[in-house]
DNA sequence: CGGTAAATTGACCTGGGTCAATAAATGTGG
DNA sequence: CCACATTTATTGACCCAGGTCAATTTACCG
């Protein structure tokens, strides 16, 4: 058994007990497979329940009038997805999967029992909320600050480190899973761009690509392009409350 | 007396009981005062206290290597600074303030205590992490994929609209308080060309300048041009447990 | 093996950046 | 209240990173 997917991400940052867990486990009691480029929640459709992805890569996204879109985030296992719905009845964003994926869809009224019966849990989600927001402030600057390369570089980067946190793999190749047009979505460029600024990396020698896959091969230069900052080193979460 | 800025905001989500009200007023018992352009909180920074923002207004921003400025957000009374205490033992990004302004510093143990004792503003503190999110992603959608002329003009409405809604003005006349410098930075544009934008907006009728003052003159072609749309019409906070 | 999506490339264009000079606006000490 | 010192705001001239368009190539798929 995987046992809670979310447990495990919440198990990153405290020790569980017992009875936490077992409350986090009735959030995937019921699962949902979404065949890849299937969409999970639209834009503006009705939210009525929040998910943990479970296994697969999912992304969300925004579209403007103009028809162009902005990849707002890349979503990976024990991620929580459509958390506006504590927010809004009907989705700001549209998430979709970018590989078969499988997920736990759970009412909102379990978030309720949970902040009332396990505020250390209430604390945990609160810390992962931050931590989202410092990675979209990252992208923020990015986005307003820093040059193509840097920003493909940037995400190259991050792709790895998430895929890596769960995968446990400490090789330096993996396999983004991105069309280049999605590449250039999340980071606000063109598809030819992003083509461009690849090559430039890989003669660079700081990439290499086969297929789909990427290898490292200059990681310091890679992430001095990117002026990528490894957040998430030492956290400190003293003030949590003590397990229920 | 003002009671608690705070309370004020959690008060627009949900009706405070009076046990809850008396929570939230710990966090505001001390204050400080913090002189325009001084900052609050640098980063890097130890971090050991989160502040509720009472009066004026301030910004964040972080610096990248290359010297260039990213600012992050704008923050307004009743808003809470530093908030990544709860996560980080230093400040991932620097405060300062862009008027003269009374912030309440408290300490982190306090959230423990509203989070044990208060799961109703645990739930609503949550809720407004996600609508912090989602500005941040709409910022985000702007950044990636919007023209100059949008971005300028989606700031001065979303600074005229955080203005209102706790000056009760109705006013279309606002003072929006920065340089174009800093409208620059945090629209990931140069000085230089948001001064261009400024005067096309006044040109074309939709806004017009005086001193430091800004007016709305067409308010439908502004929000046009800036592709904004206003969340934070219809919450749905059905969810909420009850107040204790 | 034909057929469609994705990746590449080259030619050329433009929104915004850079630089530099000037004018306003804000402060400051006296 | 004034003369001077600093920031800001404005403008014009010119440049370039990244976008646009269009044509191939390559990869993937039933």
């Amino acid at each position: 058994m995987p046992g809670s997917v979310f447990a495990n991400r919440l198990g990153d940052l405290v020790d569980l007990t017992t009875s936490e867990r077992s409350a986090l486990a009735r959030l995937e009691e019921r699962e949902r497979t979404v065949r890849r480029d299937a969409t999970l929640v639209r834009e503006n459709d009705r939210l009525t329940e929040l998910y943990i992805l479970q296994s697969g890569m999912m992304m969300s996204y925004v579209v403007l009038d103009d028809g162009s879109r902005q990849i707002l985030c890349f979503l990976f296992p024990g991620d929580l997805l459509g958390v506006s719905a504590l927010l809004y009845a009907k989705s700001p964003e549209t998430i979709v999967a970018l590989s078969d994926c499988v997920v736990a869809p759970f009412d909102r009224a379990l978030v309720t029992a949970l902040v009332v019966d396990h505020p250390r849990l209430a604390a945990a989600m609160m810390v992962l909320n931050q931590m989202e927001r410092i990675a979209l402030t990252d992208r923020l600057a990015a986005l307003g600050r820093t040059s193509a390369k840097a920003r493909v570089a940037g995400l190259l980067l991050e792709i790895r480190d998430r895929l890596r946190s769960r995968d446990g793999g400490r090789s330096d190749s993996f396999t983004p899973g991105l069309t280049q047009e999605e590449i250039g979505d999340a980071t606000g460029l063109t598809a030819v761009h992003v083509n461009r600024m690849l090559r430039q990396l890989e003669e660079e020698r700081m990439i290499a690509r086969e297929g789909g896959r990427v290898t490292v091969l200059d990681e310091a230069s890679l992430a001095r392009a990117a002026n990528y900052t490894d957040r998430f080193h030492a956290l400190d979460l003293g003030w949590l409350p003590p397990g229920r």
